[in-house]
DNA sequence: CCAATATCAGGTAGACTGATATGT
DNA sequence: CACATATCAGTCTACCTGATATTG
């Protein structure tokens, strides 16, 4: 009786998505040694190899210190290597392992396991529109919005 | 040149738009003095009352200790009671006061602001269709999946 | 006795602010 | 000197496992 009642917020049903992606995504990472945190990294660095930690801090929208703790936890694992940029000595460009590449590829069967579980049931078309529109929501909260130091002080003079 | 060179897994989008939901979230319930998992467990009690902290923790897919901690800052921030099941002595079940239902609806209009950021560009349909996916999603992986307690402990003898 | 609940204790990871050193 | 980068230090929250009491 109570269909359609009120319908959830998408922002809640998002969140309610990630807590149970969360939870496979560890139980299966803890098994290759890694957190989500970390994983996610190696993520973001094979996507867009190159970056700096603060670079890779900005788009993932948290502060310089949280991302090298994650950046630190990745060296201590052999799964990145950083090499001074000759135009810029301050800049330390991150770059994959191969072991990293080992252990994507390795991870890469039980995530499609769990993505093939989450939507599965959709059609080729219907997957499109919703990669589409999560890049569009990721992208347009990214531009506007803000990271951990946005903040404009208004409180504190 | 890469457009469409390889697309990204639906988990990798669904991933990134957390981590921008969450900084706005996080920006934005800080001024409301709460953290994103304790309004996140505000907004579960919302739609399902008198659950209790078990209960709570297994419907976000974390461990019965992890829901205690946000339970008592919960607690000790008067934004929930708990009250002890006339018919079963050990459960302790939860509810919302008045002031939780205050500080929810102070928050909405800032939630609702980045709702429309993220989705207003869609339709009516398309976020029918997209809370419909979303939600189907989290289901079947909260059906079949597991929480942190469920190890088969196969390597623990 | 077993299962579920609530909690205590200890540990780790990730996030924050603040402060610093360095290089552009 | 302003600004970006990297990083040190301290603190907090949120997770985890393990161990206990209590109740059904």
């Amino acid at each position: 009786m109570d269909t359609q009642a009120d319908a959830p917020r998408l922002l809640y049903l998002v969140k309610q998505l990630e807590l149970a992606v969360r939870a496979r995504l560890d139980a299966v990472l803890r098994e290759h040694r890694i957190t989500v945190p970390q994983y996610t990294a190696l993520t973001v660095l094979e996507r867009h190899p190159e970056m700096t930690s603060a670079q890779l801090a900005r788009h993932s929208f948290v502060s310089a210190q949280a991302m090298d703790g994650v950046v630190r936890a990745l060296l201590d694992a052999g799964l990145i290597e950083r090499h001074a940029d000759p135009f810029h000595a301050r800049r330390l460009v991150i770059s994959l392992t191969p072991a990293a590449h080992v252990l994507l590829a390795g991870c890469a069967p039980d995530i499609d396991r769990i993505e093939a579980e989450a939507f599965g049931a959709l059609t080729v078309r219907e997957r499109a529109d919703l990669a589409g529109w999560l890049g569009d929501a990721r992208a347009v909260l990214g531009a506007s919005g803000a990271g951990p130091a946005a903040r404009d002080d208004a409180d504190k003079p």
